[in-house]
DNA sequence: CTGAAAGCGCTTACAG
DNA sequence: CTGAAAGCGCTTACAG
């Protein structure tokens, strides 16, 4: 096994002292145009690189940003992290992605390891768990500063970006709204989650705007599987009628677009679909599904520009809202 | 902010020296029952952590496996690495997933920043572009064994952990010919790709095996689109025919099966469909579509337990090639 | 312009 | 059973 470079093994072989040779690779102005020359040449040949824990060791600093999500198999936080990525590749940070799996305690040892390796901040989705943020807030004390996405405490004073799940959902119902259908199911995610709530008020509200009447069935799903389910039991009673339905999540859109494919039904003319996504379960579908976008890239980005606000000094605490947009698919 | 704990703050409390707490910190034998007690009491109540830079500086260890793959938008690699993480866990070892975003260039970058932490071990996916294989031995040569699994260099003497190829293309294809189906369109990947010609090869292979007359069309894709667009155009062909259509692949799946719903066929009278996948985009339909299975968790249950050797000092390389199963859904 | 020295936080061979 | 010392590879204030 080839050992590896170090600063002494090139002061040794050009006999010069070690600081000049770290000067000299750092391109420091006291040091003379020819003994950079050399030191770089040298470092070059040998293929120099710097041991990242001795400088961590020494300076306390990693250049290093953690993504900590949930899950990978999620097409939101993939786009997320392809955002802080490239952000991150620009400035020469790099970036180490973490699971969770959704256990608390997995994601108490990864904040554990973040703070060891005193990454320089942290970009993290919580588990839907997760009810002790107090360990989050004590990484801030420790000057690694704490972004929160998608999944973020409901806790005020530390730094969020979010989904728009109001305008994401009044977007939908404007688009049933505006296409004359006043039947309507809605399905939702799990009652406890605070998207849930967020979506499920702004959908009712913004379809009750004007006195129309309207036909609004609101029910809940815990998974892809429930909402297959009640999808098939509700249809029944709106066939026949100009209905659509709406899906507050990719999740959810799953099961239902399974429930109609069995009953054989013809989107936009046996009924309209839409939903709230990131876009890629929605194109997997003829029609494509028409739905709000909730882009993780754009949150990445988002998020990343509030990290070096944190970086640069800024200790304001701050929620930050993307807006989604409509993306037309053929099914309403 | 607060000062991390140290070893030297453990001593000074305690008015013993750092080698001791060190010592007692391990549960060194040398070391007095009592000093023990104190000692970890102490460092349980200033939550004493090590500086991992520090150890790692002076054992040159890390304890420490990166994952690095071409995408993360990909079910299979995602439960991958779910299996990666739960061995390594087990071991107290921690992951990094790195996302070369297909790009030999920031897979080279991976690299490097791997050798320099010292990773105890890489787990990789090449990109489709990577050609020199060169540096990935150099890391051998390092003493940081490198286990390619899934997407692998042509190159011989190297470790390789592959979804069986030859095989879930014969299981597919056999299930065909059970079925008594004389018609297919087999819808294949890129042309270079070694899956491709894997598959290709023993698809053909297995349903000629009888002489039974068949009438197999072979098409090649390079992306969802045009899978979409080739089931378009040769489906007419087929139509009132009984046939099967066989997609390589879960992107090939998806195109073919938006051709599907856009022309209104119903599966598993109109035609059979099979592919080869990890298991989530056929189950987004209905009926789900029957399919071979590669297991990115299996493959990475193998790929660990090769690491674990490497480490444990085996040099022999070696190829694994990991078996598929039918997974039955309703669409053949 | 260059170098000697201290120190980041740990481990471990050596000495007692 | 415990401690002093060296050293992992770097950076940087200090001195010249």
């Amino acid at each position: 096994m080839r050992e590896n470079t170090t600063l002494k093994k090139i002061a040794e072989q050009l006999s010069i002292s070690i600081s000049t040779v770290s000067r000299a690779l750092k391109d420091h102005p006291d040091i003379s145009p020819e003994t950079k020359r050399k030191v770089n040449e040298l470092s070059e040949l040998l293929e120099y690189d710097p041991n990242p824990y001795a400088i961590n060791l020494r300076t306390h600093s990693s250049k290093e940003f953690a993504v900590v999500v949930p899950s990978l198999s999620n097409f939101f936080y993939h786009s997320f992290i392809s955002a802080i990525e490239e952000e991150a590749r620009d400035l020469s940070y790099s970036v180490i992605i973490y699971r969770s799996s959704n256990d608390p305690k997995i994601e108490q040892q990864i904040l554990k390891s973040c703070r060891h390796k005193r990454v320089s901040g942290i970009f993290i989705a919580i588990t839907s768990e997760t009810t002790d943020i107090e360990p989050f807030l004590k990484l801030d004390t420790h000057g690694i500063p704490v972004i929160f996405f998608d999944k973020v405490p409901q806790y005020e004073s530390c730094n969020k970006i979010c989904v728009g799940d109001e305008h994401a959902a009044s977007i939908a119902a404007n688009e049933i709204f505006k296409k004359g259908i006043s039947n309507v199911i809605g399905i939702f995610g799990d009652k406890n989650m605070s998207i849930t709530q967020a979506r499920l008020k702004k959908f009712n509200e913004v379809l009750f705007k004007d006195d129309k009447e309207m036909n609004l069935k609101m029910v809940h799903a815990k998974s892809s599987d429930e909402a297959e389910q009640l999808t098939l039991s509700l249809i029944p009673d709106f066939i026949g009628k100009k209905f659509a339905i709406f899906c507050m999540s990719d999740e959810i859109l799953a099961g239902t677009m399974k429930a109609i494919q069995r009953l054989g039904l013809k989107m936009p003319n046996d009924l309209g679909v839409i939903g709230i996504s990131d876009g890629m379960i929605p194109k997997l579908f003829y029609p494509e599904i028409t739905y709000a976008e909730t882009s993780g890239y754009n949150l990445g980005k988002l998020a990343f520009s509030r990290m070096m606000r944190c970086i640069a000094g800024s200790s304001f605490a701050q929620t930050i809202i993307d807006e989604s947009k409509l993306v037309q698919g053929g099914s309403i």
